[in-house]
DNA sequence: GCGACAATTGCAACACGGTTGCATTAAATT
DNA sequence: AATTTAATGCAACCGTGTTGCAATTGTCGC
């Protein structure tokens, strides 16, 4: 789907910086960070603004943030299944001790585990470290 | 084991916040930040010391850290069989988006899992989300 | 196409954790 | 006790995350 299209279906109003950042998300293999998409497009829009754009995309349900081993969020594109607050990406993530980048794992699904009496799971998160295809 | 052997047995000098920190660690039931311990043990050293003496117990397998979920880290006591480079906390981790605490789960092992095909993986993370027994 | 309204953007500024360099102090070794 | 080696305190810096506010721009009805 054409990220224009996108970006209306989850009513976002359609900006230059908005079908240029989910362009690269959607074209970028690894989860971007706020960072990486300042890189990626320079002279496109104010740190602020990408912050807050790579934000309402994650609010709308077009992409999903993960953690990276450092403390910095990066976001992927999104399953077209994920609307606002509502997100399926019950996935696996691979982070790349060598190059840095995460890459989501759709063949890995989360375990059912079994936690403590009195303590109430919602959510889990697998995350797997190593090499990539592309450093190993 | 008394703090002081501890630190002994690990090659760390034996310091008053050292010891003051390793204490606290040991007789906290979840993990610590950096800001948790300066809130614990105030006027007993600057912040910078606090986040070397951190580093100084995770490089000699005295604790291991966890990322929170907003990229903070945080330390917890190890098992005694880990030693420097050689960690063996090898389980899960719950965050409690309530209270923002992280426990260890010793019951809940890491599932066995299969990465695609040229992919490395050396190192797994698995964390759950939820409330805690004293927030639930 | 035009105007009105609401959402988005840019800028300045701040919060906070993480981090380094260096001079000072203190622990371990003899 | 003297010497060596490591730990500490302080100042300072970086990057990400975040907010407030004024200026700009997309969208919708006409």
């Amino acid at each position: 789907m054409d990220s224009r299209e996108r970006l209306r279906a989850h009513h976002l109003r359609i900006t230059d910086t908005r079908v240029a950042v989910l362009d690269l998300l959607h074209g970028s293999e690894t989860a971007l960070s706020q960072g990486d998409v300042e890189r990626a497009l320079p002279d496109q829009a104010d740190r602020v603004t990408l912050f807050r754009v790579l934000q309402a995309f994650e609010e709308a349900g077009l992409a999903h943030r993960v953690m990276d081993g450092h403390g910095v969020a990066r976001y992927a594109s999104c399953a077209a299944t994920c609307s606002s607050g509502h997100h399926h990406d019950v996935h696996a993530h691979f982070r790349c001790t060598d190059c840095g980048g995460i890459y989501c794992l759709e063949a890995v699904p989360l375990p059912q585990v079994k936690v403590p009496k009195g303590f109430r799971l919602k959510d889990s998160h697998l995350e797997l470290e190593g090499s990539c295809k592309a450093c190993a």
